[in-house]
DNA sequence: GAATGCCTCTCGCTGTTATA
DNA sequence: TATAACAGCGAGAGGCATTC
């Protein structure tokens, strides 16, 4: 059987409503030859006369006396389906988004986050899940609305990227660290026993390559995998490591932060989400939030919430 | 006013080719 | 391999003129 058009649902409403071919012609803007013919479809869609004539008008027939509600309502439904989608009301939605990021995200940008999505949207919920690789699989899928970290050669073409803002390291060792006080010389920082950060365990990074350069070697004693151990193991210790400074405010509260004594790397956080998503407005509206919060200079979020 | 023959025109489908 | 652009073709919708 083939589909049935659809259009001749309008054609039975207009005719039903008019009880003439030329008044439900007019109400469609067509001919009332076109109008007849598209009776005459109908009459060949439904297997019944529908309308016959009496007189000089037409009377409707019992099977088109019974479809006449039902018609109208159809047609009140498609139009109501097919109208452009109205803005979000942000004040009653209800929705929870996935975001995946890395430790010291939450911390640092989270609390700003839900404040400010909490002014617009009370009953949206964000749901941080810690980041434990750079596949795109999570996005494709659906699992996840957004990944927040550094787009790299594991990103899937089709992802969409926004840069967020751009950081860079710096070294962190505790207060009392003899690297808290005087001038810090490339050779003075390599003297030192480092942490170095690798989540697969890679143990030489570009501060490594940096300081070879400078013909000085740094004397790793431990890799770990994230920013939050590492930054534990340098408050009860008198290790040095370097971190992404933004990236990392609220973990180094009570440490002692200090710039690198050479051209330090910088990277670029970006937030990655599936093109699924990029026409949705809810999700528009959630990136611009994100956006606007990671844009905001760092005193001016330490300085909120307290 | 409704139905219909004839005509025009639009639109969707299909196949082909080029391109990324 | 997917997608876009294009041409050719045919079905069907609509308009004009006419008849009932």
């Amino acid at each position: 059987m083939s589909n049935p058009d659809f259009n001749l649902l309008l054609t039975l409403d207009a005719v039903l409503a008019e009880g003439s071919v030329a008044r439900a012609a007019r109400r469609l803007h067509l001919s009332p030859s076109a109008m007849s013919r598209a009776l005459a479809r109908l009459r060949e869609t439904t297997g019944d006369p529908l309308l016959v004539r009496a007189g000089r008008g037409l009377v409707p027939t019992p099977r088109a006396v019974a479809l006449r509600e039902q018609v109208r309502r159809l047609v009140q439904e498609v139009q109501e389906v097919l109208r452009p989608a109205t803005p979000p009301d942000f004040s009653t939605l209800q929705r929870t988004f996935n975001l995946r990021v890395r430790e010291g995200f939450v911390e640092n940008f989270g609390l700003d986050l839900l404040h400010r999505i909490q002014q617009e949207a009370p009953a949206v919920r964000l749901c941080f899940v810690q980041k434990t690789d750079r596949d795109s699989t999570a996005l494709r899928e659906g699992v996840l609305d957004l990944d927040i970290g550094v787009a790299g050669k594991n990103t899937s073409p089709e992802v969409q990227t926004r840069q967020l803002f751009r950081d860079r390291f710096i070294g962190v060792v505790r207060q009392d660290h003899d690297l808290s006080a005087g001038e810090i010389t490339p050779t003075r920082f390599a003297l030192g026993q480092h942490i170095s950060i690798a989540r697969r365990g890679m143990e030489k990074g570009p501060i490594d390559d940096t300081l070879s350069s400078l013909g000085l070697k740094r004397d790793i004693i431990t890799v770990v995998g994230d920013f939050a151990t590492a930054l534990a193991l340098v408050r009860a210790s008198n290790l040095i490591t370097c971190v992404p400074e933004q990236y990392t405010g609220k973990l180094r509260a009570g440490l002692h932060s200090f710039p690198l004594p050479f051209p330090a790397p910088e990277i670029t956080i970006s937030m990655l989400w599936h093109p699924r998503l990029d026409a949705d407005p809810v999700h528009r509206w959630l990136r611009n939030m994100v956006q606007e919060v990671c844009s905001r200079p760092f005193e001016d979020r330490n300085s909120q919430h307290t």
